[in-house]
DNA sequence: CCGTTAACCTGAGAGC
DNA sequence: TGCTCTCAGGTTAACG
């Protein structure tokens, strides 16, 4: 499901709900997600407070005391669900459906109020526990700065192209160079920076690299502020849809015309390293 | 080292 | 209605 600006959502919600909140149990139903949920997971969780929520690219942390950390990664299909108790506490739910989808709850976190429910059909998403703050470093190197960091900056850029010949979409995609763009996003960067998502790195200019760090982080911070694409059922914790995807203007819309002023294109769909990419021939070169 | 592909899963929707 | 096929917001091991 998500990119940075989804996981922004979500993470914004949970720290309204569930911090300073004490976990009293967990229950695991499948601990066969990405990984393997670790056996000592409900022992390790039961009674920890969780001091602070927070996001890294597309993962969420919860931290608790003594450089402890609970990571979380929804992969493609991963959503969190706060049902509505019985004291009236009101929904937090990222479903358009009032009903929660038991067959895919795999992880149940209780609190004194709540229940946090992990449910994830594709089971892509998983969870990873990090025992102090050198686990916790190690853990990221994993990943480049993330799309809306200032080391995410031109310098970085021409170091990491270096002569490479990758085309930039997959560059924008790949997260061990910059983290938190998805394929929606990247469409859409594109698209604004008017380069088309085959081309090589190495044929950009100093100008086209600076659309790209401009529009990146344009896009994405009004994502967030959008609340997040709502391309299936993603709700954030007013219970409202995400908005962005109103605002594409060239995911999902293969045939439909470009939305760029005295353009008369129309948005064409290919196919790039096995993955949907949107494009208008005429304003992208 | 670099770039691409297949694989991990289930469900929704299209086409027949 | 039901079957088969393709595609989906992500990551990464394996390969050439």
């Amino acid at each position: 499901m998500p990119e940075l600006p989804e996981v922004e959502v979500v993470t914004q919600s949970l720290i309204k709900r569930i911090k300073n909140c004490k976990i009293n149990s967990v229950k695991v139903y499948n601990r066969s997600l990405r990984y393997k949920v670790p056996f000592q997971f409900e022992k390790y969780l039961k009674n920890k407070i969780i001091k602070n929520i927070r996001r890294k690219s597309k993962y969420i942390i919860f931290e608790f005391n003594y450089n402890n950390y609970l990571i979380l990664h929804l992969g493609m299909s991963g959503t969190l669900h706060i049902p509505q108790m019985k004291s009236g506490i009101s929904n937090l739910s990222f479903y358009q459906s009032p009903q929660i989808p038991i067959k895919h709850n795999h992880v149940i976190f209780n609190f004194v109020k709540y229940k946090l429910i992990y449910n994830d059909p594709r089971r892509f998403g998983y969870f990873k526990i990090l025992k102090n703050k050198q686990e916790f470093d190690m853990y990221f190197t994993r990943i480049g700065p993330e799309a809306l960091d200032r080391k995410f900056n031109l310098n970085y850029l021409l170091n990491k192209i270096n002569n490479r010949k990758k085309n930039i979409k997959n560059f924008l995609l790949d997260q061990k160079i910059v983290s938190g763009i998805g394929n929606i996003y990247v469409n859409e960067i594109l698209f604004k920076s008017k380069i088309l998502p085959s081309k090589s790195v190495r044929k950009l200019s100093i100008l086209d690299l600076k659309k790209i760090l401009k529009f990146s982080r344009s896009v994405l911070r009004y994502a967030i502020r959008q609340g997040g694409s709502s391309i299936k059922d993603f709700k954030g914790l007013s219970g409202n849809n995400g908005k962005f995807q109103t605002r594409f203007k060239v995911y999902n819309r293969d045939k439909k015309y470009c939305l760029s002023r005295n353009c008369n294109g129309v948005i064409k769909k290919i196919y790039i390293s096995n993955r949907s990419t949107f494009l208008c021939n005429l304003c992208q070169n």
